[in-house]
DNA sequence: GGAATTTAATGCGAAATGGTACAAAAAAAT
DNA sequence: ATTTTTTTGTACCATTTCGCATTAAATTCC
């Protein structure tokens, strides 16, 4: 019932930036790597399939420090969600952002996605997608992260595209929304694919006859 | 704890093609129809978070009938699921069989797709990928189904794709495979979006655009 | 050292869950 | 009418689940 790092307190000063020194009972827990462990089982079994026991034996935390760490299963829920969003944010907002050729963005922004999808014994897919594809989206506040998800990645897509054609990549005729839905969709396609184990060498196939069609084939 | 329509006798043996007289107590549920209602369920809410009681409620049968009938939840889940793919795919095969031309066909495929996916006030999407994203991972006789579901739906479109090109109506350049992963993607992609309750209207509009830049912009 | 404060740990309790045993009921066969 | 067969319906059980109340522990401040 402890996380596996326990710690010397000198290199917890270390690796905490400003040392708090808070008043009581230290933590046994850092609450990121705990947070990181609760979205990987979340990934793993969807919101009802997980018990707050596996949660409590996942993050070393027993159940009522979840509570106070995170709230009830719920909230725990959407910040693993958020967090889940953060971090595949974070590891595509370069490529998104840089000026290479429109090819070479698309075939690092879906070789990142496969990263994130794939691997494992048991391929985790795309929150984004599991969260819709549950119980789960009937919360309504769960809802809007999801579909805000859904528009975050067709609008990144869309910019992709119109840089693309105001560069000339693409041909005038091109519509960069709806090719920002093919990309997203292929994005999806992925992802549900990914969970019933179609292997990577299948998913990058797929992957690379989308780019053709949506670059214009090779 | 009954089903609906508490059929008049004389009224059942018109309905049964083959009146079985069969030897017991009589059965107070048609099992094809509560099939339908678990699988509506399962489809709401996903395995986990449907509950022997809510199925007991929804089809009217007790708990022991549906053990009887279906054997456990699992096994309810999977008859569910095999319903669900019989029932789409009978929804489809016309479509698919038909020599109408490729843009007619893809726009009454989505139509009927969207039929199953969209409508009422917590849309279903679609069951294959629902199950993708959850019990596939864990349970290899639900996945290899799901694997089928992808795959069937791949062929279908593959067909249709070399067809048109057999027929001139795809440039020789064009990849019915690789088209047809595209259709496929463009499948789940709504189905995904459908569940976040996207309007149809929206899903149509993602649907046009992928036909367009798959059968060559009109 | 002692008070104050924050967290950990144990454990409880009410409800829900999957599954089943068993008796009552409803039909056909004798 | 009685027996046989099949299904229903009630009740139950063991386990799991979520959530919290309470106590013990560890640290800082005075």
């Amino acid at each position: 019932m402890v996380q596996k790092n326990n710690k010397p307190p000198a290199a917890a000063k270390i690796a905490a930036p400003a040392a708090p020194k808070r008043r009581g009972r230290p933590r046994a827990y850092e609450p990121e790597v705990a947070l990181a462990k609760a979205l990987d089982l979340f990934r793993r079994d969807g919101f009802a399939a997980t018990s707050l026991d596996d949660l409590s034996a996942a993050t070393g935390m027993n159940r009522p420090s979840l509570y106070g760490a995170f709230g009830d299963k719920r909230e725990l829920y959407i910040k693993s969600y958020q967090r889940y969003r953060d971090d595949a944010r974070a590891a595509m907002a370069d490529i998104f952002r840089s000026d290479a050729p429109l090819r070479e963005r698309l075939k690092r922004i879906y070789a990142i996605a496969l990263d994130i999808y794939t691997g494992g014994e048991s391929p985790r897919g795309c929150f984004t997608v599991m969260t819709a594809a549950s119980e789960a989206v009937s919360d309504p506040a769960i809802r809007a992260m999801v579909l805000e998800g859904f528009v975050e990645l067709d609008k990144a897509f869309a910019i992709c595209f119109r840089l693309a054609k105001e560069r000339g990549e693409l041909p005038g005729s091109a519509d960069p929304t709806v090719l920002a839905h093919l990309a997203s969709a292929t994005i999806h396609t992925i992802a549900i694919r990914a969970r019933a184990r179609v292997p990577r060498k299948e998913l990058e196939a797929i992957v690379q006859g989308a780019i053709d069609v949506m670059c214009g084939a090779k």
